[in-house]
DNA sequence: ACCGTGGTTAGCTTTC
DNA sequence: GAAAGCTAACCACGGT
C-alpha cells in the first residue's frame, strides 16, 4: 500500500522483482507507516512525561502560595522580546488612555 | 516577598539566624519563585523540541503520500482502549441507524 | 431506539396506540434525537453568525489602524471586575518586583 | 488618537477645525475605538446566548439517556459533505488495512 | 507574498 | 482536587 497518488512502487515492472526485494528496498509503504505511526507515539508519550513535569512545578509553586494565573503572566512577559514588549504595553496604554481607563 | 497568605518566613526570629542560613534553608521565597519560573522555562523549552521532532514525523509520512488528518485519526484510534473502542463504535452505528443514515 | 437503558417507548402495547398518539406522546426517542440534532445544528448555525459579526468588526478596527491583539488584551480588561483587575495587576507587580523586572 | 501609523489626525492644521467638526466628520478615532469595542461585547454576549441553548440541548439529550461524545461524533458527521465522508472513511480503512486493525 | 481559514494546543471553568 | 468540556490563542496551510 502506499500512501497516495505518489509514483512509488512503478508497476510496470520491466525488470521483475521479489516481493522480498521489494520490502527490503523498503517500498514497504505499510512499515514505514508503521514504524512512523510508532515514533510519533512514543515522542507524543515524552512530551506528555515532560508536561507532567510542569504541572509539578507549578502545583509545587502554588503550595508554597503563588498564584497560578499570575505565574503564567509572568512567564509570558519574561517569554517576549523586550522591545516587543516594551511596544505592546505603550500601545495598551494609549488604547486604555483613549477610552478613560484610568 | 512570600507567595501570598502563608507562614513560611516566620518574622518573630526567637533564635537569630543569618541572612545566608536563611537563603540556604531557603525561606528566600524570591529565590523559590525564581527558581521556579525557570525550570518551568527550562522544561517548555524541551516540550516545545518535542513537539518540533512529532512535527518533523508527520512531514515525513506526509512526503511519502500520507494523508496527515487520516494519520492523526488512526493515532485518536489507536490511543483508545479495545473495549471503549468498540462500545463507542456501536454506540455510533447505534445512532446512525437512529437516523437513518446509511 | 432508546438513549440508553431507559424502558419507554415499550413495545408490548397492552393498548393499541396509533403510531401518531406514540408519536405525540413522543415515546418516539428517534424523533427526540432528530430534533434535538437539528435544534443544535440551527443553533450552531446562528452562533457561526454571530461569530462572523464580530470578526468582521475586528476587520474594520483593523483596516482603520487598531491592533487586534491589544484590542483584545482590552476586552480582556473591560470583562473583569474592577476589583479583581486591582488584585490581580497588584499581584503581578509584586512577583515583577520579586524578579527584579523593571 | 489614531489607530497606528494611518494619516488621520493632521496635526498641521493649515486650516483650523473646531473638535466639534472633527467630531462630526469623525476624525474621532476614539469614538470608532469605543464603539466598536462595544458593539464586539455586545455581540460577545449574545454569541454567549447561544451557546447557553447548545448547552441546554445537550444537557435535555444527555438526561434522555444519549451519550453526549457519541451526539458530537454524529454532528460531525452529518457537518461532512457526503462525498468527503465517503473519501475520508475510504481513506481511514486503507491505513486501519495496512496496520492490521481489524 | 499575504490574507483568511482550519486545526491544534493551551488555559480557564465547571462538575464529580 | 482531578477530570472533562468549552473557549480563546496560535500556527501552519492553501488560496488569491
Amino acid at each position: 500500500m502506499s500512501g497516495f497518488g505518489d509514483n512509488s512502487g512503478d508497476t510496470e515492472d520491466t525488470f521483475a522483482v521479489s516481493d522480498e526485494q521489494m520490502r527490503l528496498a523498503d517500498g514497504n509503504a505499510d512499515e514505514i507507516l508503521r514504524e512512523g505511526l510508532e515514533r510519533i507515539e512514543r515522542l507524543t508519550e515524552e512530551k506528555k512525561g515532560v508536561a507532567d513535569d510542569i504541572k509539578d512545578v507549578f502545583s509545587e509553586l502554588k503550595a508554597k502560595g503563588f498564584d497560578t494565573k499570575t505565574l503564567r503572566q509572568i512567564l509570558r512577559l519574561r517569554a517576549m522580546n523586550p522591545d516587543d514588549r516594551k511596544e505592546q504595553d505603550m500601545l495598551l496604554e494609549t488604547y486604555k488612555a483613549s477610552l478613560g481607563m484610568e
